[in-house]
DNA sequence: CACGTCTTTTACCAAATGGTAAAGTGTTTT
DNA sequence: AAAACACTTTACCATTTGGTAAAAGACGTG
Protein backbone atom coordinates (compact mmCIF):
# COMPACT_ATOMS: atom_id res chain seq x y z
CA UNK A 1 0.00 0.00 0.00
CA UNK A 2 1.04 2.98 0.51
CA UNK A 3 4.28 4.50 2.18
CA UNK A 4 3.87 7.10 5.53
CA UNK A 5 7.04 8.71 4.24
CA UNK A 6 6.93 10.89 1.15
CA UNK A 7 8.82 8.40 -0.76
CA UNK A 8 12.27 8.70 -1.62
CA UNK A 9 11.54 7.83 -5.25
CA UNK A 10 8.48 10.22 -5.33
CA UNK A 11 10.55 13.38 -4.16
CA UNK A 12 13.15 12.97 -6.20
CA UNK A 13 10.96 12.34 -9.18
CA UNK A 14 9.07 15.96 -8.24
CA UNK A 15 12.47 17.73 -8.83
CA UNK A 16 13.50 16.10 -12.06
CA UNK A 17 9.84 17.05 -13.50
CA UNK A 18 10.20 20.48 -11.83
CA UNK A 19 13.93 20.57 -13.38
CA UNK A 20 12.22 19.36 -16.99
CA UNK A 21 9.23 21.73 -16.93
CA UNK A 22 12.04 24.67 -16.12
CA UNK A 23 13.93 23.22 -18.83
CA UNK A 24 10.58 23.16 -21.02
CA UNK A 25 9.68 26.85 -20.25
CA UNK A 26 12.45 28.41 -21.18
CA UNK A 27 12.63 26.56 -24.94
CA UNK A 28 9.45 26.62 -25.74
CA UNK A 29 9.74 30.27 -24.37
CA UNK A 30 12.16 30.87 -27.47
CA UNK A 31 10.70 28.77 -30.00
CA UNK A 32 7.36 28.28 -29.37
CA UNK A 33 5.61 24.94 -29.51
CA UNK A 34 6.02 23.47 -33.37
CA UNK A 35 9.89 25.15 -32.98
CA UNK A 36 10.87 23.47 -30.08
CA UNK A 37 12.55 19.42 -30.40
CA UNK A 38 12.28 17.01 -27.25
CA UNK A 39 15.82 16.85 -27.60
CA UNK A 40 16.22 20.81 -27.09
CA UNK A 41 14.49 20.56 -23.79
CA UNK A 42 16.67 17.74 -22.87
CA UNK A 43 19.49 18.66 -23.27
CA UNK A 44 18.28 21.81 -21.43
CA UNK A 45 17.32 20.26 -18.74
CA UNK A 46 20.28 18.18 -18.91
CA UNK A 47 19.47 14.78 -19.59
CA UNK A 48 18.43 12.08 -22.25
CA UNK A 49 15.29 12.44 -24.67
CA UNK A 50 14.29 8.60 -23.74
CA UNK A 51 14.71 9.80 -20.07
CA UNK A 52 12.71 13.24 -20.82
CA UNK A 53 9.95 11.22 -22.15
CA UNK A 54 9.60 9.04 -19.42
CA UNK A 55 8.96 11.92 -17.21
CA UNK A 56 6.64 13.47 -20.12
CA UNK A 57 5.26 10.77 -22.26
CA UNK A 58 4.72 13.67 -25.54
CA UNK A 59 6.04 16.54 -26.15
CA UNK A 60 1.97 17.68 -26.54
CA UNK A 61 1.73 16.40 -22.49
CA UNK A 62 4.98 18.62 -21.63
CA UNK A 63 4.08 21.51 -23.17
CA UNK A 64 0.41 21.18 -21.45
CA UNK A 65 1.98 20.72 -18.16
CA UNK A 66 4.11 24.50 -18.88
CA UNK A 67 0.59 26.09 -19.49
CA UNK A 68 -0.73 24.41 -16.51
CA UNK A 69 1.88 25.16 -14.55
CA UNK A 70 1.91 29.28 -15.42
CA UNK A 71 -2.13 29.51 -16.19
CA UNK A 72 -3.73 30.02 -12.57
CA UNK A 73 -1.19 32.45 -11.37
CA UNK A 74 -1.17 34.01 -15.20
CA UNK A 75 -4.79 34.91 -14.93
CA UNK A 76 -4.99 35.25 -11.17
CA UNK A 77 -2.37 38.69 -12.43
CA UNK A 78 -4.68 39.71 -15.19
CA UNK A 79 -7.19 40.24 -12.53
CA UNK A 80 -7.80 43.22 -9.96
CA UNK A 81 -7.96 42.17 -6.80
CA UNK A 82 -11.12 42.58 -5.30
CA UNK A 83 -10.80 45.31 -2.29
CA UNK A 84 -14.02 47.70 -1.95
CA UNK A 85 -11.99 50.17 0.01
CA UNK A 86 -9.92 50.59 -2.17
CA UNK A 87 -9.68 53.93 -4.19
CA UNK A 88 -9.61 53.08 -7.81
CA UNK A 89 -6.10 54.47 -8.42
CA UNK A 90 -4.95 51.99 -5.29
CA UNK A 91 -6.51 49.14 -7.31
CA UNK A 92 -5.03 49.99 -10.75
CA UNK A 93 -1.48 50.87 -8.96
CA UNK A 94 -1.42 48.03 -7.63
CA UNK A 95 -2.44 45.95 -10.81
CA UNK A 96 0.58 47.89 -12.82
CA UNK A 97 2.69 46.68 -10.11
CA UNK A 98 1.52 43.09 -10.03
CA UNK A 99 1.72 42.64 -13.86
CA UNK A 100 5.44 44.21 -14.30
CA UNK A 101 7.10 41.80 -11.37
CA UNK A 102 5.24 39.54 -13.32
CA UNK A 103 6.85 39.94 -16.45
CA UNK A 104 10.51 39.90 -14.43
CA UNK A 105 10.06 36.95 -12.45
CA UNK A 106 8.21 34.68 -15.07
CA UNK A 107 9.92 36.26 -18.40
CA UNK A 108 9.53 32.41 -19.79
CA UNK A 109 6.07 32.07 -19.00
CA UNK A 110 5.06 35.02 -20.70
CA UNK A 111 6.70 34.03 -23.52
CA UNK A 112 5.21 31.16 -23.71
CA UNK A 113 2.19 32.53 -23.61
CA UNK A 114 2.84 35.41 -26.22
CA UNK A 115 3.85 32.29 -28.41
CA UNK A 116 0.23 30.28 -27.57
CA UNK A 117 -1.89 33.94 -28.38
CA UNK A 118 0.04 34.92 -31.39
CA UNK A 119 -0.28 31.50 -32.88
CA UNK A 120 -4.06 31.56 -32.40
CA UNK A 121 -4.25 29.73 -28.38
CA UNK A 122 -4.71 26.58 -30.22
CA UNK A 123 -4.89 25.38 -26.70
CA UNK A 124 -5.54 27.95 -24.24
CA UNK A 125 -8.43 29.03 -26.22
CA UNK A 126 -11.16 27.37 -24.09
CA UNK A 127 -9.44 28.34 -20.66
CA UNK A 128 -9.32 32.20 -21.26
CA UNK A 129 -13.07 31.87 -22.75
CA UNK A 130 -14.08 30.19 -19.22
CA UNK A 131 -11.91 31.78 -17.24
CA UNK A 132 -10.35 34.95 -18.24
CA UNK A 133 -13.46 36.81 -20.00
CA UNK A 134 -16.09 36.59 -17.24
CA UNK A 135 -13.38 37.98 -15.05
CA UNK A 136 -12.42 40.74 -17.71
CA UNK A 137 -15.85 41.53 -17.46
CA UNK A 138 -16.51 41.88 -14.14
CA UNK A 139 -13.36 44.03 -14.13
CA UNK A 140 -14.86 46.09 -17.04
CA UNK A 141 -17.76 46.89 -14.93
CA UNK A 142 -16.20 47.97 -12.11
CA UNK A 143 -14.60 50.49 -14.39
CA UNK A 144 -17.65 51.61 -16.01
CA UNK A 145 -18.87 52.54 -11.75
CA UNK A 146 -15.52 54.38 -11.62
CA UNK A 147 -16.78 56.44 -14.65
CA UNK A 148 -20.20 56.84 -13.40
CA UNK A 149 -19.16 57.74 -10.41
CA UNK A 150 -17.01 60.51 -11.28
CA UNK A 151 -13.77 58.90 -10.02
CA UNK A 152 -12.00 58.28 -13.77
CA UNK A 153 -12.50 59.86 -16.84
CA UNK A 154 -14.76 58.15 -19.27
CA UNK A 155 -12.40 56.06 -20.98
CA UNK A 156 -13.08 52.82 -23.18
CA UNK A 157 -12.23 50.57 -20.31
CA UNK A 158 -11.50 46.95 -22.95
CA UNK A 159 -8.82 48.94 -24.64
CA UNK A 160 -7.59 50.01 -21.09
CA UNK A 161 -6.90 46.57 -20.57
CA UNK A 162 -5.41 45.67 -23.68
CA UNK A 163 -3.07 49.08 -23.24
CA UNK A 164 -1.80 47.54 -19.66
CA UNK A 165 -1.36 44.00 -20.62
CA UNK A 166 0.53 44.86 -23.42
CA UNK A 167 2.76 47.65 -22.07
CA UNK A 168 3.76 45.43 -18.92
CA UNK A 169 4.04 42.12 -20.87
CA UNK A 170 6.28 43.95 -23.39
CA UNK A 171 8.65 44.19 -20.68
CA UNK A 172 9.22 40.38 -21.07
CA UNK A 173 8.07 39.34 -24.43
CA UNK A 174 10.07 42.32 -25.72
CA UNK A 175 13.11 42.44 -23.30
CA UNK A 176 15.33 42.14 -26.26
CA UNK A 177 14.13 44.63 -28.34
CA UNK A 178 14.37 46.74 -24.68
CA UNK A 179 18.06 45.92 -24.05
CA UNK A 180 18.78 46.87 -27.45
CA UNK A 181 17.43 50.32 -27.20
CA UNK A 182 18.62 50.63 -23.59
CA UNK A 183 22.33 49.70 -24.21
CA UNK A 184 21.58 47.28 -21.46
CA UNK A 185 23.09 43.40 -21.41
CA UNK A 186 19.94 42.83 -18.97
CA UNK A 187 16.98 44.63 -17.54
CA UNK A 188 17.92 44.89 -13.71
CA UNK A 189 15.93 45.85 -10.69
CA UNK A 190 15.86 49.71 -11.50
CA UNK A 191 14.84 48.91 -15.06
CA UNK A 192 11.75 46.93 -13.82
CA UNK A 193 11.46 49.70 -11.09
CA UNK A 194 11.43 52.69 -13.71
CA UNK A 195 8.98 50.83 -15.81
CA UNK A 196 6.46 50.62 -13.27
CA UNK A 197 7.05 53.94 -11.78
CA UNK A 198 6.29 55.59 -15.72
CA UNK A 199 3.71 53.29 -16.43
CA UNK A 200 1.69 54.27 -12.93
CA UNK A 201 1.95 57.47 -13.10
CA UNK A 202 1.24 57.25 -16.97
CA UNK A 203 -1.96 55.47 -16.48
CA UNK A 204 -3.06 57.40 -13.41
CA UNK A 205 -2.84 61.18 -15.15
CA UNK A 206 -4.41 59.37 -18.06
CA UNK A 207 -7.62 58.06 -16.15
CA UNK A 208 -7.41 61.64 -13.93
CA UNK A 209 -7.40 59.59 -11.00
CA UNK A 210 -6.14 61.05 -7.67
CA UNK A 211 -4.55 59.48 -5.26
CA UNK B 1 1.39 35.89 -79.01
CA UNK B 2 3.39 37.67 -76.21
CA UNK B 3 4.34 40.93 -74.94
CA UNK B 4 8.07 42.06 -75.64
CA UNK B 5 8.47 44.63 -73.73
CA UNK B 6 9.25 43.39 -69.56
CA UNK B 7 10.27 40.15 -70.09
CA UNK B 8 6.87 38.15 -69.76
CA UNK B 9 8.79 35.27 -67.49
CA UNK B 10 10.35 38.20 -65.74
CA UNK B 11 7.01 39.77 -64.65
CA UNK B 12 5.72 36.09 -64.05
CA UNK B 13 8.46 35.43 -61.55
CA UNK B 14 7.84 38.99 -59.64
CA UNK B 15 4.42 37.73 -59.24
CA UNK B 16 5.00 34.07 -57.84
CA UNK B 17 7.44 35.59 -55.91
CA UNK B 18 5.22 38.25 -54.04
CA UNK B 19 2.76 35.07 -53.84
CA UNK B 20 5.63 32.92 -51.84
CA UNK B 21 6.00 35.80 -49.58
CA UNK B 22 2.78 36.69 -48.82
CA UNK B 23 2.25 33.04 -48.25
CA UNK B 24 5.64 32.76 -45.96
CA UNK B 25 4.66 35.84 -43.74
CA UNK B 26 1.54 34.37 -43.22
CA UNK B 27 3.27 31.03 -42.07
CA UNK B 28 5.96 32.38 -40.14
CA UNK B 29 3.92 34.36 -38.41
CA UNK B 30 1.91 31.87 -36.94
CA UNK B 31 4.75 29.60 -35.90
CA UNK B 32 8.21 31.73 -36.28
CA UNK B 33 11.09 30.70 -38.22
CA UNK B 34 11.76 27.29 -36.90
CA UNK B 35 8.56 26.09 -35.98
CA UNK B 36 7.89 27.06 -40.12
CA UNK B 37 8.26 24.07 -42.49
CA UNK B 38 9.03 24.81 -46.25
CA UNK B 39 6.48 22.24 -47.02
CA UNK B 40 3.88 24.17 -45.18
CA UNK B 41 4.80 27.64 -47.01
CA UNK B 42 4.31 25.46 -50.25
CA UNK B 43 1.00 24.25 -49.44
CA UNK B 44 -0.10 28.04 -47.98
CA UNK B 45 1.30 29.55 -51.90
CA UNK B 46 -0.53 26.48 -53.45
CA UNK B 47 2.78 25.43 -55.65
CA UNK B 48 5.09 21.97 -54.79
CA UNK B 49 7.62 22.70 -52.16
CA UNK B 50 10.36 21.71 -54.74
CA UNK B 51 9.40 24.54 -57.00
CA UNK B 52 9.48 26.85 -53.68
CA UNK B 53 13.26 25.95 -53.16
CA UNK B 54 14.06 27.07 -57.13
CA UNK B 55 12.49 30.49 -56.17
CA UNK B 56 13.64 30.49 -52.74
CA UNK B 57 16.47 28.23 -52.27
CA UNK B 58 16.60 27.76 -48.93
CA UNK B 59 14.56 28.55 -45.95
CA UNK B 60 16.49 30.50 -44.38
CA UNK B 61 16.55 32.81 -47.34
CA UNK B 62 13.36 32.60 -47.53
CA UNK B 63 12.88 34.00 -44.07
CA UNK B 64 15.13 37.15 -44.65
CA UNK B 65 13.08 37.80 -47.79
CA UNK B 66 10.19 38.31 -45.71
CA UNK B 67 11.87 40.18 -43.13
CA UNK B 68 13.52 42.53 -45.74
CA UNK B 69 10.22 42.95 -47.28
CA UNK B 70 9.06 44.60 -44.38
CA UNK B 71 11.87 45.99 -42.27
CA UNK B 72 12.10 49.48 -43.86
CA UNK B 73 8.45 50.28 -43.57
CA UNK B 74 8.18 49.29 -40.15
CA UNK B 75 10.96 51.05 -39.24
CA UNK B 76 9.85 53.96 -40.50
CA UNK B 77 6.43 54.10 -38.68
CA UNK B 78 8.57 53.37 -35.34
CA UNK B 79 10.30 57.15 -35.28
CA UNK B 80 8.64 60.72 -35.51
CA UNK B 81 7.68 62.15 -38.69
CA UNK B 82 10.03 65.13 -38.53
CA UNK B 83 7.46 67.66 -38.53
CA UNK B 84 8.96 71.09 -36.99
CA UNK B 85 5.67 73.18 -37.60
CA UNK B 86 3.61 70.56 -35.67
CA UNK B 87 3.03 70.69 -32.04
CA UNK B 88 3.35 67.60 -29.99
CA UNK B 89 -0.08 66.32 -29.58
CA UNK B 90 -0.49 66.24 -33.67
CA UNK B 91 2.91 64.28 -33.83
CA UNK B 92 2.13 61.89 -31.43
CA UNK B 93 -1.54 61.55 -32.63
CA UNK B 94 -0.16 60.83 -36.05
CA UNK B 95 1.88 58.33 -34.78
CA UNK B 96 -0.45 56.42 -32.69
CA UNK B 97 -2.73 56.45 -36.01
CA UNK B 98 0.00 55.58 -38.04
CA UNK B 99 1.36 52.32 -35.63
CA UNK B 100 -2.38 51.07 -35.46
CA UNK B 101 -3.11 51.33 -39.07
CA UNK B 102 0.36 49.05 -39.14
CA UNK B 103 -1.37 46.90 -37.04
CA UNK B 104 -4.76 46.70 -39.00
CA UNK B 105 -2.59 46.35 -42.53
CA UNK B 106 0.41 43.57 -41.53
CA UNK B 107 -0.57 41.73 -38.82
CA UNK B 108 1.40 39.19 -40.16
CA UNK B 109 4.40 41.04 -40.40
CA UNK B 110 3.87 42.26 -37.05
CA UNK B 111 4.08 39.08 -35.83
CA UNK B 112 7.01 37.43 -37.40
CA UNK B 113 8.87 40.63 -35.54
CA UNK B 114 7.23 39.21 -32.77
CA UNK B 115 8.78 36.05 -33.04
CA UNK B 116 12.13 36.80 -34.04
CA UNK B 117 12.42 40.01 -31.35
CA UNK B 118 10.74 37.15 -28.57
CA UNK B 119 13.36 34.87 -29.53
CA UNK B 120 16.13 37.17 -29.20
CA UNK B 121 15.96 38.81 -32.68
CA UNK B 122 19.10 36.55 -33.92
CA UNK B 123 18.41 38.07 -37.58
CA UNK B 124 17.22 41.64 -36.65
CA UNK B 125 19.79 42.88 -33.71
CA UNK B 126 22.11 44.13 -35.95
CA UNK B 127 19.83 46.04 -38.27
CA UNK B 128 17.93 47.07 -34.89
CA UNK B 129 21.27 48.60 -33.85
CA UNK B 130 21.83 50.29 -36.97
CA UNK B 131 18.72 51.90 -38.06
CA UNK B 132 16.32 51.76 -35.19
CA UNK B 133 18.44 52.78 -32.38
CA UNK B 134 19.77 56.33 -33.92
CA UNK B 135 16.14 57.25 -34.27
CA UNK B 136 15.28 56.22 -31.00
CA UNK B 137 17.63 58.62 -29.38
CA UNK B 138 16.74 61.18 -31.55
CA UNK B 139 12.73 61.20 -30.96
CA UNK B 140 13.75 60.51 -27.42
CA UNK B 141 15.41 64.17 -27.58
CA UNK B 142 12.59 65.86 -29.28
CA UNK B 143 10.84 64.16 -26.18
CA UNK B 144 13.05 66.06 -23.56
CA UNK B 145 13.34 69.52 -25.18
CA UNK B 146 9.24 68.70 -25.02
CA UNK B 147 9.75 68.68 -21.63
CA UNK B 148 11.56 71.35 -21.24
CA UNK B 149 9.33 73.66 -23.35
CA UNK B 150 6.43 72.50 -20.25
CA UNK B 151 4.55 71.05 -23.78
CA UNK B 152 3.94 67.48 -21.85
CA UNK B 153 4.26 67.00 -18.30
CA UNK B 154 7.64 65.21 -17.67
CA UNK B 155 7.96 61.61 -18.49
CA UNK B 156 10.45 58.60 -19.27
CA UNK B 157 10.51 59.02 -23.20
CA UNK B 158 12.19 55.72 -23.53
CA UNK B 159 9.15 54.41 -21.63
CA UNK B 160 6.96 56.06 -23.76
CA UNK B 161 7.93 54.33 -26.84
CA UNK B 162 7.61 51.15 -24.92
CA UNK B 163 4.27 51.81 -24.26
CA UNK B 164 2.89 53.02 -27.29
CA UNK B 165 4.86 50.33 -29.57
CA UNK B 166 3.56 47.81 -27.19
CA UNK B 167 -0.11 48.83 -26.98
CA UNK B 168 -0.25 49.56 -30.69
CA UNK B 169 1.15 46.48 -31.92
CA UNK B 170 -0.88 44.16 -29.49
CA UNK B 171 -3.86 45.00 -31.96
CA UNK B 172 -1.91 43.05 -34.17
CA UNK B 173 -0.20 40.42 -32.18
CA UNK B 174 -2.26 40.01 -29.40
CA UNK B 175 -5.66 39.86 -31.49
CA UNK B 176 -6.86 36.86 -30.87
CA UNK B 177 -7.13 37.30 -27.14
CA UNK B 178 -8.70 40.57 -28.01
CA UNK B 179 -11.31 38.92 -30.29
CA UNK B 180 -11.78 36.55 -27.98
CA UNK B 181 -12.56 39.02 -24.77
CA UNK B 182 -14.64 41.10 -27.24
CA UNK B 183 -16.39 38.54 -28.49
CA UNK B 184 -15.30 39.10 -32.04
CA UNK B 185 -14.50 36.55 -35.25
CA UNK B 186 -12.85 39.85 -36.48
CA UNK B 187 -11.48 42.86 -35.37
CA UNK B 188 -13.03 45.11 -37.82
CA UNK B 189 -12.43 48.65 -38.98
CA UNK B 190 -14.41 49.74 -36.12
CA UNK B 191 -12.21 48.30 -33.29
CA UNK B 192 -9.00 49.66 -34.78
CA UNK B 193 -10.94 53.34 -34.88
CA UNK B 194 -11.77 52.64 -31.42
CA UNK B 195 -8.60 51.26 -30.30
CA UNK B 196 -6.58 54.43 -31.76
CA UNK B 197 -9.08 56.87 -30.35
CA UNK B 198 -8.67 55.31 -27.16
CA UNK B 199 -4.91 55.41 -27.59
CA UNK B 200 -4.78 58.66 -28.68
CA UNK B 201 -7.16 60.38 -25.56
CA UNK B 202 -5.43 58.19 -23.18
CA UNK B 203 -1.60 58.85 -23.96
CA UNK B 204 -2.42 62.81 -24.64
CA UNK B 205 -4.22 63.21 -21.47
CA UNK B 206 -1.23 61.22 -19.76
CA UNK B 207 1.15 63.39 -21.27
CA UNK B 208 -0.89 66.48 -20.45
CA UNK B 209 -0.63 67.47 -23.91
CA UNK B 210 -2.79 70.03 -25.30
CA UNK B 211 -4.34 69.58 -28.73
C1' DC C 1 19.07 -12.38 -0.96
C1' DA C 2 15.22 -12.27 -3.67
C1' DC C 3 11.33 -9.54 -5.10
C1' DG C 4 8.83 -5.94 -7.23
C1' DT C 5 9.02 -1.26 -8.37
C1' DC C 6 11.09 2.77 -10.15
C1' DT C 7 14.65 4.74 -13.03
C1' DT C 8 18.05 4.89 -16.82
C1' DT C 9 20.22 3.33 -20.91
C1' DT C 10 20.43 1.14 -25.40
C1' DA C 11 18.52 -0.01 -29.74
C1' DC C 12 15.28 1.08 -33.10
C1' DC C 13 11.80 3.19 -36.26
C1' DA C 14 8.57 5.59 -39.34
C1' DA C 15 7.54 10.11 -40.68
C1' DA C 16 8.88 14.77 -41.59
C1' DT C 17 12.42 17.94 -42.67
C1' DG C 18 15.56 20.84 -45.66
C1' DG C 19 17.79 20.17 -49.64
C1' DT C 20 20.21 18.08 -54.21
C1' DA C 21 20.23 16.25 -59.00
C1' DA C 22 18.53 15.85 -63.06
C1' DA C 23 15.16 15.12 -66.47
C1' DG C 24 11.45 17.23 -68.93
C1' DT C 25 8.64 21.21 -70.65
C1' DG C 26 7.97 25.59 -72.33
C1' DT C 27 9.57 30.20 -74.15
C1' DT C 28 12.83 33.61 -76.05
C1' DT C 29 16.58 34.80 -78.76
C1' DT C 30 19.61 34.22 -82.53
C1' DA D 1 15.05 25.82 -86.48
C1' DA D 2 18.47 25.56 -82.98
C1' DA D 3 20.52 27.16 -79.07
C1' DA D 4 19.81 29.38 -74.70
C1' DC D 5 17.22 30.24 -71.04
C1' DA D 6 13.41 29.82 -67.66
C1' DC D 7 10.18 27.02 -65.34
C1' DT D 8 8.24 22.56 -63.43
C1' DT D 9 8.20 17.86 -62.11
C1' DT D 10 10.11 13.54 -60.52
C1' DA D 11 13.29 10.96 -57.90
C1' DC D 12 16.05 10.80 -54.27
C1' DC D 13 18.67 11.54 -49.70
C1' DA D 14 20.75 12.48 -45.12
C1' DT D 15 19.29 14.32 -40.87
C1' DT D 16 16.08 15.35 -37.39
C1' DT D 17 11.84 14.46 -35.39
C1' DG D 18 8.59 12.33 -31.88
C1' DG D 19 8.03 8.06 -30.14
C1' DT D 20 8.25 2.59 -28.97
C1' DA D 21 10.33 -1.64 -26.90
C1' DA D 22 12.89 -3.69 -23.96
C1' DA D 23 17.03 -4.65 -21.49
C1' DA D 24 19.78 -3.17 -17.54
C1' DG D 25 20.53 -0.86 -13.21
C1' DA D 26 19.10 1.00 -8.49
C1' DC D 27 16.73 0.42 -4.36
C1' DG D 28 13.76 -0.29 -0.50
C1' DT D 29 11.03 -4.23 1.61
C1' DG D 30 9.75 -8.97 2.88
Amino acid sequence: MNQVAPRKTSANRAKVEAKILRAAEKVFAQKGFSGSSMDAVADQAGLSKQLLIYYFPSKEFLYHSVLRNMIDIWIEKMTFVDDPNASPAEIIEAYIRQKIELSRDYPNGSKVFAHEIINGAPVLKDYLLDHLKPQFEKDIQLINKWIENGQIRPIDPEHLFFTIWASTQTYADFSTQIQLLLGKPKLDQKDFDRASDFLCHFVLNALGAQK
